[in-house]
DNA sequence: ATGTAC
């Protein structure tokens, strides 16, 4: 393929664009894919790992992993860190949906005792959350309690009974990012976000009935409370309207900051402040904002189902958060860049941080084993739990992959593809799917992404985070 | 991803 002919192979699985790619690179860019992988790589997104490697202060390599697909201004998959005194801070880095990520529940049942009742309880789920586009929620927060949201998360949703502690000791953060201050959020992300606190969303965003059906690190695994044929419900959801409306509104800031502060833009959608400027400071407040509104989003769902659960099978069913991850963030971290400790802003943006053991921000719980990584896989499709390491300190500032990767638009989905022959196809693999309507199901087609098995391949052969379980489909309800 | 628009 001809995209590929532009990168030079370094090593297995590592892919090099080199600064003579196009001009202004500061550092080479590192793409991450296997020989199969290359073979659909867009020639866009190398284009845009080589734009941001053109940013000031970017640190060692712009890099994508190998769900990478073209995305706003830096690819979708792009993992990018800046040097906090020379380096900037981009809301194109973060991404439209600020802090979508992804939590996953353990539950005390098994997968043979639960699939007999797979259609009542993603019903029962289903109708207990909240999806698709301009979905609105079950509750109403007023404006005192919504700039608490933003400013402590999913702690609000805790201390106001929306689940346990202990929840937040295994979220990434606590659920709670430092920094966040709601006065920096726009009244119009305010409006869009009062609203919706406690829905799904729509396109990826889903509720997921699971069987652990493999488990490939038997004691990381059992630190993470996850055994073979035990059923996971995972959830996939965002900062809904509010996370989008923060980022509109700081991209149209970081256009100006940009031409005030002299900074060369070979995008535009790469619009950027210095991480010392006033504008960066305003941008990293609402946006933490907008992470927190995510993480208190995810925390009242999950209650929402334990509840639905419980009710069921009417008896307290006990379904213990594992761990919560974001994956559209930027955060301060310290890195080592050769052989020196800095202090970076790590920019991932459809990519997880995938921390090794030993690491402060850890869970203690998990701190001998590494963070677990959650990672989704395209409806259908089987889901990981893989654990940070150090190797991914090392190569990629502690980050590895976040899901599968689309390959086929959401227009070009949507003309090929009939949403009810998939949700057939589906059932007769055993798998029930809850969609609003049938084209956001075929929006969401297996065949739309990339091999997810192939991509958690290249993350476990380099290393930059372990497999330990593998978990697989039961009921789906999407938004 | 997103009240698929300044």
């Amino acid at each position: 393929m001809v995209a590929a002919d532009k990168l030079k192979k370094i090593s297995e699985d590592v892919w090099e664009i080199p600064t003579d790619y196009k001009p202004g690179m500061n550092v080479p860019g590192h793409i991450f894919l296997s020989d199969r992988l290359i073979e659909g790589l867009e020639s866009g997104a190398i284009d845009q790992t080589a734009n941001v490697a053109t940013l000031p202060g970017i640190q060692r390599y712009s890099m994508a992993m190998p769900d990478v697909h073209i995305g706003y201004g830096f690819p979708i998959g792009g993992v990018a860190a800046f040097d906090t005194e020379t380096g900037v801070i981009s809301p194109g880095g973060v991404g439209f949906d600020i802090n979508c990520g992804v939590r996953l529940l353990r539950s005390e049942l098994m997968a043979d005792d639960v699939k007999p009742h797979k259609v009542d309880l993603i019903n029962a789920l289903y109708e207990a959350v909240p999806s698709g586009l301009g979905s609105e929620s079950k509750f109403r927060v007023n404006d005192a309690q919504l700039a608490e949201v933003f400013r402590t998360g999913a702690r609000w949703a805790v201390e106001n009974g929306y689940g346990v502690k202990a929840d937040l000791e295994h979220c990434e953060e606590n659920g709670e990012m430092k920094g966040a201050d709601p006065a920096k959020v726009s009244k119009k992300a305010r409006d869009r976000g009062r609203p919706q606190l406690g829905t799904l969303g729509s396109g990826n965003h889903f509720l997921e009935i699971q069987k652990v059906e493999k488990i490939y690190d038997e004691a990381v695994a059992k630190a993470f409370g996850l055994k073979e044929g035990q059923v996971t419900v995972m959830i996939h959801c965002g900062s809904r309207g509010a996370g989008h409306q923060i980022c509109t509104d700081y991209v149209k800031t970081m256009e100006q900051a940009s031409r005030k502060y002299g900074i060369k833009l070979y995008d535009r959608q790469l619009a950027c402040a210095p991480l010392s400027s006033p504008e960066a400071k305003d941008y990293f407040a609402a946006m933490a904002a907008g992470a927190n509104y995510a993480w208190a989003n995810r925390q009242i769902i999950s209650h929402w189902v334990r509840e639905a659960f419980s009710k069921y099978y009417k008896r307290d069913v006990r379904m213990d958060l594992v761990y919560d991850v974001a994956h559209n963030v930027a955060k301060f971290e310290e890195h080592e860049v050769d052989g020196v400790k800095k202090a970076l802003c790590v920019h991932r943006k459809g990519a997880t941080r995938a921390f090794a053991p030993g690491r402060s921000e850890v869970p203690v719980a998990y701190r001998d084993v590494g963070q677990p990584v959650i990672i989704p896989g395209s409806m259908g499709s089987a889901s990981y739990v893989l654990a940070g390491t150090q190797r991914g300190m090392e190569l990629t500032f502690g980050s590895t992959c976040h899901g599968a990767g689309r390959v086929m638009s959401r227009s070009a989905a949507l003309k090929d593809i009939r949403g009810n022959e998939v949700k057939r196809q589906l059932l007769e693999r055993g798998i029930v799917v809850k969609a609003p309507k049938d084209a956001a199901i075929a929006e969401e087609a297996p065949e739309v992404y990339k091999e997810i098995d192939e991509v958690i391949a290249v993350v476990d052969g380099l290393g930059i985070s372990k497999k330990v379980a593998r978990l697989v489909p039961i009921a789906v309800a999407k938004g």
